[in-house]
DNA sequence: CGTATATCAGAGTTACTGAGATGA
DNA sequence: CTCATCTCAGTAGCTCTGATATAC
């Protein structure tokens, strides 16, 4: 929840880092399932056909690894993009444990279209930035990002 | 969930700013988990009583308010907040509906400690940024939420 | 044998909604 | 009558756990 405009926050929250990334990336978090919502999608399905596009076709589990999504959460979602035919389930020949996820021609056109959208929302979100703060913020985060992630 | 390391991430998703201020958010979130487990408290409880010390009592919708946690988890945190002594809960004579809530002295010494700790916590995490970066990070995201907070 | 994959059912949390009782 | 406050009960979403079947 938003502390409610005309309220005024403790300073100590205010001007903390962890409270400052927690706050914007809600915000970022909203206009984001706001901007998938028009696809009936949500942040998951988006980063598995992320995935597919950018390295191909691939396991569930390892489509999980990749994208920060539970092997459990992984089905669920393929199930709903196969369900839309925006990816091929197909079992793999070379190790009959796995499932090979292949993104088909309509899938890749609406990780376009999705993609469209998203490039809009960030520039919504980072509207009252200038070019080069857009970079620097950009810069710092993956600084964070990459240090907190196992190096 | 957290992409595993060793597995990579799609560009797409680690370029994206909205993707990195929520990956980033989640670090500071567990940290922040993390430290104040250590009290028996969560993001919730140090919210209450920082603003309890800054703007002295109030109601409990105000609190709410103020710090962005639903009415309904205010009751829920306070209670747990009395039961230690943390605070203490008072009718308001003037306006009967309402409960004036006090920071006990326990209260304020419990926060300050807390304090001590999240202060830690923002240096774990900033820990790769350079005093100017983290001043430059904060400008930043306090621009962006500012934007994003009615203004 | 131990490890990895895919699946399902369900637990735990966080944020929120709705309704009731009281009182301004 | 309306609105605000406090409280409780319950919902919805997201993340994660545990167990199972299967295959490496």
């Amino acid at each position: 929840m938003e502390p409610t405009p005309g309220a005024a926050t403790p300073a100590r929250l205010r001007t903390t880092p962890s409270w400052l990334l927690t706050q914007t990336a809600a915000h970022a978090a909203r206009l984001v399932a706001e901007g998938l919502g028009a696809f009936d999608a949500r942040g998951y399905h988006y980063r598995l056909l992320a995935a597919l596009d950018e390295f191909g076709p691939a396991s569930q589990a390892d489509l999980g690894r990749r994208c920060g999504v539970d092997r459990s959460d992984v089905v669920a979602v393929l199930n709903e993009l196969a369900a839309k035919n925006l990816v091929r389930r197909s079992p793999d020949p070379a190790d009959r444990r796995r499932n090979v996820i292949t993104l088909t021609t309509a899938g890749r056109r609406e990780l376009h279209r999705m993609g469209d959208t998203l490039d809009r929302v960030q520039d919504t979100l980072l509207a009252p930035l200038s070019p080069s703060e857009r970079d620097e913020l950009t810069r710092l985060l993956t600084a964070l990002l990459d240090h907190h992630s196992g190096r």
